[in-house]
DNA sequence: CGGTGACTTGAGCATCGTCAACATTCGTGG
DNA sequence: CCACGAATGTTGACGATGCTCAAGTCACCG
């Protein structure tokens, strides 16, 4: 049960034996990528579906005086293209921010799958609508709340589904961003985000040891960036409130 | 053809007589709601989906300390909740921003329509995926421009979506907002959008009359806002570039 | 070691928020 | 139809947050 698409499906509903099976299949031809590197480009109209198995993708825009924006991060067991199967121009890029692993899917296979595997059908939509309800938290945080919350809340998020995925230890996990990438997330100067950085660090919030985000309290963390994790939809999670 | 809907889904691909009439047919029970009124509330779990027919409606959400964000305008001919028929609980509230007509139409409905109708199916696909990319636009605004840009950009994005189902004149469309909404909408304090829309005002690159907007030169306005439709994917923008 | 990219810090400025006062519009009841 | 009150819009003054420019420092890699 290491597969990180299995494990993430499994926080929406469990997965019978076949499922799970059918699933791990389709890791087979995994395709190294670099860090940085384009996955898929603007405009492009790609035929594959691409899964992340390892490593970090983003998708992005740029705007036209030069900026980017960052709108969405892929960790292991996430699908990048899930959706444009219809849309017959992608309107942003996705590349790779670490040294990834990632599985190109045929869309075929994906309708096959879809076809015959309704359990997995519904886990797939879930996980498309989930991607839509994590972009309306991100526009909330950006929109509402002040440079340091706003990164303690993206770092709620993602230790949460990485935790999902089993890739979390219990008070850290591995984010292999640089502060340039982390500001044009967040819609802020590069320096702006280190000092806000910075105060997270001061107030004792979150440790940075390289690549790894510590973070010794994460329920104090959570409180100061207001994070609640019902948006993600886990089946966990559905107790509380 | 003066039905929103159907027009909003022309955008996307042609629609057989046949297709056009099982559209029209699902606008049969209207109910009538007075401005502000919430139609969905977070954690509901709403049978029905619903569709705006008339008026204007938004997603929002308030943060802990009472900020709200609104993150997504439903304009006639846009369902609100098509999306949410898997996540048990709404993480998100909708409500009306004006007298709105708005359709309730059973989930079983959709599904029929759906199993029967490939090429609706695939329409409401379609809408459903152009909200995500105008989610991921949003958070661009957000985070990459400026106030009086980000504000001239969503009146473009208005603009284009009212022309697409008919709503608006050659230079101008209804836009029953208050400034405090239009502030929820971009993050904004009230007072600077209002120093904001003063300057759009000042700039000769819109008019407020009422609640209508007026934009002497769209392509100025387009071109200030940094502004191309592309994420919108309708079929008479795709020739370009 | 030398160089390149990432990180850090300071200083000054621009954008945006808060508080407060006032003006205008709109709906409602008399 | 008018008068009133409440909500919305407008403006000024000031402070906070965040950006730009610039000068380093640090870590990593050839």
């Amino acid at each position: 049960m290491t597969n990180p698409l299995v494990r993430k499906l499994s926080a929406f509903a469990p997965l019978s034996d076949a499922d799970t099976d059918r699933l791990v299949q389709l890791s087979k031809h995994i395709k190294r990528f670099d860090a940085d590197k384009d996955i898929i480009r603007e405009n492009n109209n790609p035929s594959n579906v691409h899964l992340v198995m390892s490593g970090l993708a983003c998708r992005y825009k740029t705007t036209a005086d030069g900026n980017r924006q960052i709108f969405a991060y892929m960790v292991p067991g996430d699908f990048c293209d899930l959706h444009v199967a219809l849309l017959t121009r992608m309107d942003h890029s996705i590349a790779t921010l670490a040294p990834s692993d990632i599985v190109d899917i045929p869309h075929t296979t994906i309708l096959d799958l879809t076809d015959s595997y309704p359990a997995i059908a519904k886990a797939l939509l879930w996980a498309t609508l989930v991607d839509g309800a994590i972009l309306r938290e991100w526009l909330t945080n950006m929109g509402q709340r002040p440079a340091d919350a706003r990164i303690a809340h993206l770092f709620c998020e993602l230790y949460v589904r990485m935790e999902t995925v089993g890739l979390a230890e219990r008070d850290s996990f591995e984010l292999p961003l640089t502060q340039i990438e982390l500001a044009d997330t967040m819609g802020l100067s590069t320096v702006h985000a280190n000092r806000s950085l910075k105060a997270l660090r001061e107030a004792g919030l979150v440790r940075i040891e390289g690549k790894k985000i510590v973070i010794p309290d994460v329920e104090r963390l959570k409180a100061y960036a207001d994070f609640d994790p019902i948006y993600l939809h886990r089946r966990q999670d559905l107790s509380a409130r």
